[in-house]
DNA sequence: GGTCGAGTTTATTAATAACG
DNA sequence: CGTTATTAATAAACTCGACC
């Protein structure tokens, strides 16, 4: 079967749920309220969420409900945090499909090192750190009795944990014993994730399903993935989940074999495209402002070859490097992404400043600056801003202005 | 009671090294 | 060769303790 370009666009577009998690309708929930309003500015169709609230924090859009978000999400949403694609609040149906995950800790290389050092420093130091988590309840890691914090320059050691070394022994532990499912995250104290035991934060009716062993769970989650993005590549499902490669392959395999996704090649790509049975190249009637950290532009490769649309986080350039600006929000209207506007919230002057604005080549200026006006205008209305301000910078800058002025 | 500043979190990028 | 691990650089907003 094969695919052409415009039906794997809308299908990519379809695949991520906008009409199900639009910010219009974020009044379904109130979560979804809160989410909406600290920049989530869409949820993604199978639940995985990656943290709203350092949306909030890196997009400068929005107040920083942190606790209050993470107490909604996990108390009335029936969520929970883990490490799904990065750390995300993820629907609570998938806790028995990441056990395996957590399983697997003990026996990963990031925290060989760590774990043999503090073997030999510290023996027992896992069990204490439990044991006081247990007695203690709900802990952060500076309120640990001794979080084992560590000379900043002291580099005989190296990265412990997913990302890297924390700084302190305490943290990592808590971090290890988390990975490991020992420990969850039950909300927070500003950044700082508050941990507790799993038995107190996660449902004795999830901890007492059944767990699924690796294939079965990473079955589970590849399906999840497939349907999220439609039609995609091994490589491209396994970045879902943060799988690896050679896992996600043998599942995708099982899953064409018995018939629940079918392989096909779609115009222009030189992987075999794995296609979900949910997928739909319908007709698109979408106009968001979205997230850099929004699912549907997670794989780069993905995003360049289905929208041509370079995507890049410029938080993390230099600023003298930076092309587009410091937080740019791609803005997709119908099955494409046609321009991106740098954004910040100005608090105390009750405005919503756009920093850069940018049409894609081959667009229709005027008519995604009238999209793009009103999109803002919702957005800044959520964030309870009175004006919204156009900077000049960027080669949209005058049709997005003069369309916010209509 | 107010101000200051240190501490804390996150993900992406690209280059490099190492693995099987 | 394709994949996987390691590393440093990057910015934001919030908390909390120290200090006056």
């Amino acid at each position: 079967m094969d695919l052409s370009a415009d039906e794997v666009r809308r299908i990519a577009v379809n695949a991520q749920g906008f009409d199900r998690a639009r910010p219009a309708q974020a009044n379904r929930g109130h979560l979804r309220r809160v989410l909406a309003r600290v920049g989530a500015f869409q949820i993604d169709a199978v639940n995985v969420l990656v943290r709203a609230h350092y949306l909030a924090a890196f997009s400068r859009l929005g107040p920083y409900p942190v606790d209050s978000l993470d107490r909604l999400a996990f108390r009335e949403a029936g969520a929970f945090e883990y490490w799904g694609h990065a750390a995300s609040i993820i629907d609570m149906s998938l806790y028995p499909a990441l056990r395996w995950r957590m399983a697997r800790q003990e026996t990963r290389p990031q925290w060989g090192r760590f774990l043999n050092r503090v073997q030999t420093e510290r023996p027992g130091y896992a069990e204490e750190v439990y044991a006081e988590v247990a007695e203690r309840g709900l802990l952060t890691f500076s309120q640990l009795l001794d979080p084992a914090r560590r000379p900043k320059d002291n580099s005989c050691y190296a990265a412990a944990t997913i990302l890297w070394d924390r700084g302190s022994d305490g943290k990592t532990m808590l971090e290890y014993l988390y990975a490991q499912g020992k420990l969850a995250i039950a909300g927070r104290s500003g950044f700082n994730p508050a941990y507790d035991l799993a038995e107190r934060v996660i449902p004795a009716t999830v901890l007492a399903q059944p767990e699924l062993n690796a294939a079965d769970g990473q079955r589970e989650l590849v399906r999840r993935a497939t349907a999220a993005l439609g039609v995609a590549t091994a490589k491209e499902v396994a970045d879902y989940f943060r799988m690896s490669v050679a896992d996600t392959k043998a599942r995708l395999r099982e899953l064409v074999s018995v018939g629940e996704l079918s392989e096909c090649s779609p115009e222009g790509w030189t992987s075999v495209g794995y296609l979900h049975p949910s997928a739909s190249a319908k007709p698109v009637q979408v106009a968001a402002v979205l997230s850099p950290f929004d699912s549907l532009l997670w794989e780069r490769a993905r995003v360049q070859q289905i929208f041509g649309f370079r995507h890049s986080f410029e938080i993390y350039v230099p600023e003298a490097k930076r092309v587009y600006g410091y937080f740019v929000l791609p803005f997709l209207l119908g099955d494409r992404l046609q321009g991106r506007v740098d954004l910040k919230a100005d608090r105390k002057g009750r405005c919503l400043l756009v920093r850069g604005s940018f049409a894609e080549p081959g667009t229709d200026s005027s008519q995604v600056a009238l999209a793009l006006a009103g999109e803002l205008r919702s957005l800044a209305s959520w964030l309870d801003l009175d004006d919204i301000t156009v900077s000049s910078r960027g080669n949209h800058a005058s049709a997005l202005r003069s369309a916010i002025r209509r």
